[in-house]
RNA sequence: GGGCGGUUAGCUCAGUUGGUUAGAGCGUCACAUUGACAUUGUGAAGGUCGAUGGUUCGAGCCCAUUACCGCCCACCA
């Protein structure tokens, strides 16, 4: 069915089109790559796993840009002939879900999760998920996501539910998995534990209280901790203390009164700190813990989980810390125990970063994924860290760009075992199930009886799965396993420990491959001034907003081009506006070509390059079709987004086309050009391409082809492969040169033009010293306005130029300034002569003459002899002037 | 305390293994408005590439030192 379509409209309107252009995506079917009608031809696979955002609300900025690079490399290598598949999904993201509905809950009717009790509480979030869900997908179909809807997935779903029991019963099996009594991060606010990752440090100043300590001066930011303490530490190697025995007993007044004290030597006390000694809370405090595990230390648990006081305060007991810690002080200064006190320590405190409160660490019975625990693989002893690290170092896995590998490293070389149970109720249910004195890990059990453990999974133990558990995995024989390991991860680096590294986890434990052969990060967005963007801020720029004004095409430009990957971006909506007006550009170009050749159509075979103009444009076209090409195999989306812009705008608009206005004949040669064009821009920009290649009527521009790369031949004539058979493009360095001298000769007569402030219906006669240059005359008439352009004798009234060998005089009867014309000239000789000097001197220097590669050197002389020749003429139409 | 990044035109940023007189977009200034596009066209101005020293025939790029800004990590109680 041939589509009948409306007249070119002069601008294009995104607003009016870009749903009806998805909702044909989605008819279509190519989403799903098994729907690709050459599906069976296409030799290789391409697949990204969409990072699945947060149900917690809407999509920001920043899945804007993840949802434009990804789309952009996708688009890319469907039009490649690949099997192009991009999985989406969302994340149940336990702990800010979870927090941000209670939040939500206690706002409105002024209940806690305990009061709505498990199931209830449940139903609320998953109906706040499910409709978070919905936005997200309506977001992502806005954007232009060419994404796999019939494989949407998620975390929480009953497939990934089987994933993760499946996961954890081999990691419980493989002694990986284990319960213990650890030291964790709680919250008492949220009631549960954190792990390390999602702790915030904030600084804080705060007092810091010297206290005497029997012998002793001890100093403690947190006087509340110390009832139970009867460790005295110092350093071993302290010369201060050696008067003091390891295992000594002291016998000192301490808070509530007399206690014993027993000295422990541990280099884990800093002499540098303080006074070289302290004493310990191993309950609270992870370091104090460590010491006491070495050395067999009493634990005593001095505050409960909501914050109190426990009763071994004595008379504080039940107290929260902030009122207690005030009482505490006066108590010990009455008691004379207050050696001073430092007002201004600053120390950092750990929060819980999802908008839970101080973190109180505490000693819990927790489920832990063992890091440094020993397995049996292929016949080695290895540990999941090493699994980690052998992926990046063996280059297995490739990290964009590299410098985030050593930000990698180090963070596995500190990584302490990871605590995966969570005492929130949204989320995967630990898979274990007590009865009595048994146990049974990672399937459901049969009979009656059993209890399941209460807690939940860390939303990234599930997330870690992510890339396979979307594939059919734990069925190993899935034919989506064809798609991993996926081709690349694309995510923002803040996520880098969070996710990529438990993801590259779990995926060589549970495969034995990588999860992606490559990880592209992309940088934060940020305000114009460089700010993070917050509602608070009141400088969010909503990426919704932004398609509804400016269009999709647009806002994904502004997210791609300028910036490179790793680094912060700073977005502003005039950068927004500005890739409007190219889309607009780009738009009126195939307006134009439409017009000119009365109708865009399909021009499969290369066309035969008539005149110099044909030949440069081609060369340069085939030349960015190798670039652009290759720069998206290097994921340098950026510099094929300006390359293509420059080309686009400048080469053939502003240069091709106006010729085109002159020289007849070309329609071939634009629509060639077009259609091809639109392909490369395709990835960046779905939406106008596919609106204006409708045109074309020859099918959809999504599963268009490539335009092939193009290569070099030995005398330097660019060739293409271009669909076409044996048809070189025959751009020689010659020609190109020669429309570089047209190109320069018109832009030396537009400035003479407008330096005389001559209007373009003011036609001039131009005099120059090529006569070469005449059989383009149409063209430089055209868009130099030249009357008539002769090589005869140089007229009395004019002003001159010289570029690239080419003496130009532009006659300007009664409007020559001649003082002016003088001056111009002579500081166009000084510096030509400043050059010529450089030149010399540097082509003088044997060391350079015989150092320098010959190619650079010839180089160095040509331009040398071209600023000479450049000097001369000039030098001779100043004599000239009277 | 460790590590990483940034510093290039008024602003936002490129600059591919060191090789033109360092580029782009936006902004600015001048001129132009009936024939693709004013969401435009033409032309111009604007930078000793943070500083110092070094390597080299040659440095924005490599090395060292340093300043400022930002980020990440860290058990100084």
């Amino acid at each position: 069915m041939i589509e009948v379509l409306p007249e070119f409209p002069k601008a294009y309107e995104p607003q009016g089109v870009e749903d009806a252009i998805y909702q044909k995506w989605l008819d279509s079917g190519y989403f799903t790559p098994e729907n690709l009608p050459d599906f069976a031809d296409r030799k290789e696979v391409f697949s990204i796993a969409m990072p699945p955002p947060n149900v917690t609300g809407t999509l920001h900025i920043g899945h804007a840009t993840m949802l434009a690079i990804e789309d952009s490399m996708v688009r890319f290598a469907r039009l490649s002939g690949k099997k192009a598949l991009w999985v989406p999904g969302t994340d149940h993201a336990a702990i800010a879900t979870q927090s941000k509905v209670e939040k939500m809950i206690f706002e409105a009717e002024a209940k806690t999760r305990h009061d709505l009790g498990r199931p209830e509480f449940l139903r609320r979030v998953n109906e706040f998920a499910q409709n978070s869900h919905d936005t997200i997908v309506n977001q992502c179909k806005k954007m232009g996501s060419s994404l796999d809807w019939s494989r949407e997935a998620y975390t929480l779903d009953a497939e990934r539910n089987k994933a993760v029991n499946v996961a954890f019963k081999q990691m419980f099996e493989d002694g990986l998995i284990y319960r213990g009594d650890r030291i964790v991060n709680w919250d008492p606010l949220m009631q549960t534990t954190v792990s390390d990752d999602e702790l915030e440090r904030k600084e804080s100043k705060a007092p810091f209280y010297y206290l005497k300590y029997g012998p002793f001066v001890i100093g403690t930011a947190r006087p509340e901790t110390k009832f139970g303490d009867k460790y005295v530490v110092m350093h071993p190697a302290d010369e201060r203390y050696f008067a003091f025995e390891h295992g000594q007993k002291i016998e000192l007044e301490w808070i509530n009164g007399p206690i014993t004290a027993t000295v422990v030597k541990d280099e884990a006390a800093d002499p540098e700190f303080g006074t070289g000694v302290m004493t310990i809370t191993p309950w609270h405090d992870a370091v104090d813990f460590g010491i006491a595990e070495r050395h067999g230390l009493d634990k005593e648990q001095i505050i409960d989980d909501n914050g109190k006081l426990l009763p071994v305060a004595g008379e504080f007991a039940g107290q929260p810390i902030k009122v207690a810690r005030k009482g505490i002080i006066e108590k010990l200064t009455s008691k004379g125990l207050v050696d001073h006190i430092d007002e201004d320590y600053v120390h950092n405190i750990a929060l819980n970063s999802r908008g839970g409160g101080i973190i109180e660490p505490q000693i819990k019975r927790q489920w832990f994924v063992g890091v440094n625990t020993e397995f049996a693989r292929e016949g080695k002893m290895v540990t999941l860290k090493k699994l980690m690290q052998d992926a990046v170092r063996s280059k297995w896995v490739t990290i964009v760009p590299d410098r985030f590998e050593k930000t990698y490293f180090h963070w596995i070389d500190n990584l302490r075992d990871w605590n995966i149970s969570r005492q929130l109720w949204f989320g995967h249910r630990v898979p274990v199930w007590y009865k009595g004195e048994e146990q049974i890990v990672g399937e459901v059990p049969d009979g009656d009886g059993w209890e399941q453990d209460s807690d939940t999974l860390d939303t990234w133990f599930s997330a870690g799965l992510w890339t396979f558990s979307t594939l059919g995995w734990p069925n190993k024989e899935a034919p989506d396993m064809m798609y991993h390991p996926t081709t690349v991860l694309e995510t923002g680096y803040d996520i880098l420990f969070f996710w990529v590294a438990r993801m590259i986890l779990m995926s060589t434990y549970l495969l034995g491959e990588v999860p992606f052969k490559t990880v592209y990060l992309h940088g934060l967005v940020r305000d114009e001034q460089g700010r993070k963007m917050s509602k608070s801020l009141g400088n969010i720029i909503d990426p919704l907003d932004m398609i509804g004004r400016y269009g999709a095409d647009a806002t994904r430009l502004s997210l791609i081009i300028g910036g490179t990957p790793g680094n912060d971006t700073r977005l502003s909506e005039e950068k927004i506006a500005g890739f409007r007006n190219f889309t607009n550009k780009l738009w009126n170009i195939s307006r134009f070509v439409d017009m000119q050749t009365a109708g865009l159509r399909h021009v499969e075979v290369m066309p035969v390059a008539v005149t110099l103009a044909d030949k440069w444009i081609l060369g340069k076209f085939a030349s960015v079709i190798e670039k652009v090409t290759q720069y998206h195999a290097n994921y340098q989306l950026s510099l094929a987004g300006e390359l293509l812009r420059e080309f686009t705008w400048t080469d053939f608009a502003d240069w091709y086309l106006e010729i085109a206005k002159v020289e007849k004949g070309k329609d071939e040669m634009l629509n060639y050009i077009l259609e091809r064009l639109l392909i490369l821009w395709h990835p960046f920009m779905p939406f106008v391409t596919e609106e204006i290649y409708a045109r074309f009527n020859n099918g959809m521009i999504m599963v268009a082809k490539w335009p092939m790369s193009v290569a070099t031949d030995m005398a330097g004539h660019i060739t293409s492969a271009n669909g076409v058979a044996g048809r070189a493009v025959t751009a020689s360095t010659k020609d190109e040169e020669m429309f570089e001298v047209l190109q320069n000769v018109i832009v030396a007569i537009r400035n003479i033009r407008a330096e005389y402030n001559l209007v373009p219906k003011q036609l001039v006669d131009v005099v120059v010293s090529d006569k070469s240059l005449l059989l383009y005359n149409d063209i430089i008439a055209a868009l130099a306005r030249v009357r008539y352009l002769t090589t005869g004798e140089k007229p009395e009234q004019v002003a001159s130029a010289v570029v690239g060998g080419v003496e130009i005089h532009v006659s300007l009867e009664g409007l020559v300034d001649t003082a002016k014309e003088k001056t111009r000239i002579e500081t166009e000789l000084e510096n030509t002569k400043k050059y010529v000097e450089m030149q010399t001197t540097k082509l003088d220097n044997a060391d350079f003459v015989s150092r320098a590669p010959e190619k650079v050197i010839a180089g160095e002389k040509a331009k040398l002899a071209e600023a000479i020749d450049k000097a001369q003429k000039l030098e001779q139409q100043l004599a000239s002037m009277k």
